[in-house]
DNA sequence: AGGGGGCTCCGTCATAACTC
DNA sequence: GAGTTATGACGGAGCCCCCT
């Protein structure tokens, strides 16, 4: 994507996805591109400036995906030497971590959707737009053309 | 029929950003 | 600073289409 400057487009269902400036934030494992948050929380960015940034991504999928690394703490080897009261606790925390977490990806999805499909309702009707205007300076010109004959 | 590729959806993890 | 929320990345599952 090449934008000079940033485009500022009304959407009336932006909610969180800002139509602001898209930055590649970090390349990741796949090679694909990370909408970060660098305007903002809650912009989208597009700028020319791309950067890329050391992070967690640089590790492999095996090292991102430690089971017992998302476990709460106390959970891992609790069942050892402590009784199960405290490991049911960090269970039953954890499930409603991934309830909660489950529940926020679906409305994060549901408002990117909202999103783009606004975003493609707006291109049409500035396409439209830039028909009509078109149409318009030419009909301009013509007139402009028959004045000065 | 079945297998491969592309697409979409979902759950989970990691982490930045926010809140208190 | 700890806890919470939002979101990109990733991998798996299911579906569809096309080719053999």
């Amino acid at each position: 994507m090449v934008m000079s400057m940033p485009l500022i487009v009304n959407c009336t269902h932006s909610l969180a996805f800002g139509c602001g400036n898209i930055s590649v934030r970090e390349k990741t494992l796949k090679g694909t591109v990370c909408l970060g948050k660098a305007g903002s929380r809650y912009g989208m960015a597009v700028t020319g400036d791309e950067t890329e940034t050391g992070t967690a991504s640089d590790l492999t999928a095996c090292q991102l995906r430690n089971p017992s690394s998302s476990l709460p703490q106390g959970v891992v080897g609790a069942s050892t030497h402590s009784s199960q009261k405290p490991l049911e606790e960090a269970l039953q925390k954890r499930e409603l971590r991934l309830m909660k977490n489950r529940e926020a990806a679906r409305e994060c999805r549901r408002k990117k959707k909202e999103y783009v499909k606004c975003l493609e309702n707006r291109v049409a009707v500035l396409e439209n737009q830039n028909k009509t205007l078109i149409e318009e300076l030419r009909a301009l010109k013509d007139i402009y053309r028959h004045k000065v004959e």
